[in-house]
DNA sequence: CGGGCGTTTGAAGCGCGTCAATACGGGTGG
DNA sequence: CCACCCGTATTGACGCGCTTCAAACGCCCG
């Protein structure tokens, strides 16, 4: 049975599944203070004991890993809703921090485990989560692996787009991270980044409005050229309608 | 706290552990029947609904995605007790196929959540296979991103000469997949990945003996080369020995 | 031993990285 | 409200590492 990669789709799915699951998860959360942090601080730092899980409340944050010299890799973006640090062991396989001004709350491993040991509803979601990390783990190396710097831009704008809780008014995308982030997740350079927006610029398919929002001018153009590909193009683009 | 990204000695890490998972989760394949898969044929498809979980007895598995035209991503290779499916949710994300002759039991997603559900004792266990797969990714996503092909091709040696399993008889190495498969896998193209070797062997690194055995000839080298960077080299590359 | 596929090697091209200079934009202070 | 300033982003020129295309080699199995 053919099967189109439809990435828009499948990805608005799957925040559509990680918001129920997270709604559930949600009630462990509720009880904890909330922290209040400012952009570009850290929230916990990879090698430290994992004492705690995270849940975003407000605004976005990174997970990055440092290897050698100076170079960064940003592994994921949390977005409002999220859990960070469900799938780990002990300790802390990357370092969170801000993009934007954000509002967390906290509950430790121990307890967190309990409530899902203890409770035959939860179980399947935070098993649900876990599933679905490692599954847009694995969209991750495939992008890395063989998609280009075009490909790579149009699959990440395409995926913001697509969140449900994206601001979308009048077809305006915010894009509350930078471009050095942009280009750490997408294993490019700045200037790549930088270069490909002007190109998509210039043949109108998105525009950029000052350095935070993105004017998608051509959604289905876009999704052609996210690489997921395949004959469909024209089929498929139109399954996901913004407005 | 300083944290010597050891690689190899992570993933020997990993790889016990997830041993152990499997070794309790096994139990849940004995009832089931031993098949046999030739080499180069398939186990099960991507797009196919996920119905069953596979037990690794014997062989090597790779997992691969197919992304328009003929590009093909190796997200992940399987040996003997591993898991194939546990992270999946309803549909297979990948293919799956005998890189060599194996043999296989199976399970249904049913049976298997089932016993999951009704054992308080596999459940950790289950999770814990569960964050291994995601931290594997995770890595492989690092490799990907931010590695050159030599460090990919290190990174790739080392791990595979970390197995517990890898038949490692006076420093001979055995490399079940083909040289298209390792390049699928690092995301590289086979031409560069049989250059990289040439060039190992011309340094007196790894020499290749036939296609399917490297004679590992200065391990601390390789795993200097691999890219777990810092500059411990001389400490941590003593800590993983082979005899 | 001989065919065929997997692998190695070579030469040429290109996409992205690197380095450097310029432009922008958002926040501050006059 | 505008001028200034600094960090971020854009643009340009150039080089390199990997890919691409093509040919020769060699391992493995009949």
């Amino acid at each position: 049975m053919l099967m189109p990669n439809n990435t828009a789709f499948e990805h608005a799915q799957a925040t559509h599944d990680r918001m129920n699951g997270a709604q559930s998860l949600a009630c462990l959360f509720m009880t904890s203070a909330m922290e209040t942090i400012a952009a570009g601080k850290a929230i916990c730092w990879e090698g430290d004991a994992a004492k705690h899980l995270f849940q975003v409340v407000e605004g976005v944050v990174r997970l990055h890993r440092i290897i050698g010299e100076g170079r960064r890799v940003i592994t994921a973006f949390h977005f409002p809703g999220d859990l960070i640090g469900a799938s780990l062991q002990s300790a802390f396989l990357f370092t969170a921090e801000a993009v934007s001004d954000c509002k967390i709350r906290r509950v430790s491993r121990k307890s967190f485990h309990d409530e899902i040991a203890r409770s035959d509803a939860l179980r399947p979601v935070y098993i649900n989560l876990l599933c679905e990390e490692t599954a847009a783990a694995n969209n991750q190396m495939v992008l890395l692996s063989k998609l280009n710097a075009e490909e790579r831009l149009c699959s990440f704008i395409v995926k913001l787009a697509s969140r449900s809780d994206a601001k979308m008014q009048h077809g305006l995308l915010r894009v509350p991270m930078n471009r050095q982030d942009i280009a750490d997740y997408l294993g490019l350079t700045i200037e790549t980044v930088s270069r490909t927006i002007t190109k998509l610029a210039s043949r109108n398919i998105v525009v950029p409005e000052g350095r935070h929002d993105l004017r998608i001018v051509n959604l289905s153009r876009l999704v052609q050229l996210s690489g997921n590909g395949d004959d469909f193009s024209d089929k498929t683009c139109h399954s996901v309608s913004l407005h």
